[in-house]
DNA sequence: CTCCCTATTTACTCCGACATATTATGGGCG
DNA sequence: CGCCCATAATATGTCGGAGTAAATAGGGAG
């Protein structure tokens, strides 16, 4: 990579800037890049990177950022050093997919589609049983915030960004409604993930939206403490979002 | 490297009086350190964590080593640095609960109770699941990979090193058969770090361990092809783990 | 042919300096 | 008197070099 290439990635993440995000910094654009290669295939599991200083003069960086960006992608699991030997692409298995960065480099590029089927079919599993498990323990402040995401997304659309926007909140209600801190943590990611290739391919496509789900189901479900309704409604809602991306995907 | 290696490394650092300091993954060492004071609540959400030269110093460490620490931390979202503005803790909500080392830390003290009933709840979700799964898509070599597992698991009892090794397995011959990538990440970390607590309370009690559950009704379930049996099945044992767990926790 | 020892390669750690970004402060202007 | 902008202070980010430890490879001795 040449440094046109490396500033131009940095002023890339710089432009994308969240206002509470991680503001991403040297050592983040080549812990980017490299996630990404390692992602894509470009380095295969048990590949060696070539070493610390060759990298990091091919890369026009320091040795400091360079290995800053080693350590992030060590502690995802996605390489493993050891002196003498290199750092080393590690197995598959051994990598943290379910991090919410490895799931943003796994789709930058070309995802693979084995393995988005896989987290349609996670999400599948567990938003269903998350909606049961609100409907149990939702509140009078978890109805609430409930009601006013449903407004909001019947006043734009899914095409709008505050429509998703809306869409987004009302799914964070549900999951704060069951009280489950790892069920949280895991399906937000996991949601973050598939609404974006979804929404990234329906909009490379330009494909018109299904009709918006009928996210009223699962909220009168989970008002009314209905545990099975809302799992069952909440499981439409899911294969509605699969057929989307299964159109897209396989045409 | 056992944890009380780790931690005595730690301490042989901070009351260190040679300079020139130990050469095994020193940074590892920090990381680790400043994860479970912060997993333990000994740094709240917000808190700043004073100054690198400042922390370098106190450690008897030097910036680099400590700087790596960070990066760390930051990958797995549990601080985030900004300049002149220090490094401060996330709220919890950003934490990566579900990283294999993060789940580590949140064990190695005393954990939250409530932690941990939120890992058993996706853990009931998830593998009566993926026993559906399994016994849908099982081949013939993951059924042998099953069968070995359980007669290892009849000769010895979960008591022993070998035996837990074999229930090990037969899970992770269960989680192989779904051929979900994503199901089989999140699952081996959650196990892993259940069921290490269970054995923790169960040993540090020395409660006598319920019989050995019906793992073999899992097995012919998922040989038969039956997906709901295999279902049912895997969810008494996650049941069972789970009572004997909150019998070690409650009394 | 086997085993041990040396030597090279590579990652790990430390250091001191400079660059950059953000906040705070103080002065100028309306 | 109050608001706004420029400047300074401070902590993180980046850099390159030096020295240490460890693991593999190669050569020598038995």
């Amino acid at each position: 990579m040449t440094e046109a290439e490396l500033s131009k990635e940095i002023s890339a993440v710089k432009a994308a800037e969240e206002p509470r995000g991680p503001g991403r910094r040297l050592h983040g654009a080549i812990a980017h890049k490299l996630g990404t290669d390692i992602l894509s295939g470009k380095y295969a599991p048990g590949d060696v990177l070539s070493g610390e200083v060759a990298f990091a003069e091919e890369l026009q960086v320091s040795r400091s950022a360079y290995r800053e960006a080693i350590q992030v992608l060590t502690a995802k699991g996605l390489v493993a050093s050891r002196p003498k030997a290199g750092t080393r692409v590690l197995p598959r298995d051994r990598w943290n997919l379910l991090d919410p960065e490895v799931l943003g480099w796994a789709f930058a590029g070309e995802p693979d589609i084995e393995f988005v089927r896989s987290l349609f079919e996670l999400r599948a599993i567990v938003e269903p049983a998350a909606a049961r498990l609100a409907a149990q323990r939702r509140d009078k402040a978890d109805l609430k915030a409930m009601k006013t995401a449903l407004a909001e997304m019947r006043r734009h659309t899914l095409t709008t960004e505050a429509g998703r926007a809306a869409d987004r909140d009302f799914h964070a209600a549900i999951l704060h409604a069951t009280r489950n801190q790892a069920l949280m943590v895991l399906s937000a990611s996991i949601g973050a993930a598939v609404n974006w290739t979804t929404q990234f391919k329906l909009r490379a496509r330009a494909l018109p939206r299904s009709p918006i789900p009928d996210h009223t189901k699962v909220y009168d479900a989970i008002a009314a403490g209905d545990g099975e309704g809302a799992a069952e409604a909440m499981n439409v809602l899911v294969d509605l979002a699969l057929e989307d991306t299964r159109s897209a995907m396989t045409s």
